[in-house]
DNA sequence: AATAAATACGTGTATATACACGTATCAAAA
DNA sequence: TTTTGATACGTGTATATACACGTATTTATT
């Protein structure tokens, strides 16, 4: 028998139907793996209701924290959640859709300035509050629970030499 | 100026270059995605040296945890670390690499069935080899906080109703 | 000032994600 | 037995990742 659900599969063994780990470190490899992918779906499934796709969100969330200030394309690639996004194709979406507008620097003409238009901010602005929502429903761990995972997130990306 | 690393970056708040956030839940779900595409990274790097990506691992290691038995697709996609992966075409490239091979199943037409190949075995052994490795040496922490990190990962995936 | 090096951005390619849909096959019901 | 529904897989499309490369522009060097 084939049974695969994924949606309330909380135990990472189930998820991956995995039971023999290498170590306690290794699972954690493969859980964190696992939630990122579980959260993506999840965000995913919300944003597009409005024609959103995760890493576009991103882009208008960036520009957003700068808002009225405009930015260019590195500013936001170093602030991208995945560093290897390439922002000018998602901007060229964004564009298509009118959130943003796109204008070479004045200063550096290499640089292309990124502006949020008023729509732009108005569907950023309303699927943020029903993603912090989602989030809060979805998400239901204590602060001091959530504080503790991001210390333990940070103590894994420290390497050693 | 534009500085950009993000191999040493630990802190989130580098990283993505916010310092606010909504709670120290919404900063764990930033944390949660940044940390996977951290790792995601680092191990891709070792596993090109191979010719592998990511989900072609993923699908070899499953086939392994069967070996010598043959496994149809659905059965590797429910194993899958990213459920939504198209695992027909990502046998497509392994089968290129002559590291599985395709048949359809006497019992049930419907399914093709996915064998190991002798040289798919190798490559995957090698390549396994090296990643622990490297996953040793870059995911630094102790057995008991990974043990602590995947309780954490866990209660987060609880959602409620 | 002229040249070299670095930088910013866009573009091209292979692979993957996410999702819809079609076809063949099997299982169950009328 | 025929039909109906479910299942397994492949395929098509849009978008993204990951990475290499080209062009224009700026900065640094000679």
């Amino acid at each position: 028998m084939h049974v695969c659900t994924y949606i309330c599969v909380v135990k990472l063994e189930q998820a991956i139907q995995s039971t023999k780990f290498k170590s306690e470190v290794h699972k954690a490899g493969l859980n964190i793996l696992y939630t990122a992918w579980w959260l993506k779906t999840m965000m995913s499934k919300e944003l597009k209701e409005f024609g959103l796709t995760h890493e576009q969100y991103n882009v208008l969330r960036i520009l957003k924290g700068k808002y009225p200030d405009q930015m260019c394309v590195r500013d936001i690639a170093c602030r991208m959640i995945e560093k290897s996004s390439n922002v000018p194709r998602i901007i060229d979406r964004l564009e298509i859709k009118k959130m943003v507008k796109r204008a070479t620097s004045e200063l550096d003409k290499r640089e292309t300035v990124i502006t949020l238009t008023q729509s732009g901010i108005a569907i950023l602005e309303a699927s943020t509050t029903v993603l912090n929502k989602v989030v809060d429903q979805t998400m239901c761990i204590c602060e001091k629970d959530a504080s503790e995972l991001n210390g333990l997130l940070e103590k894994v990306r420290v390497t050693e030499g």
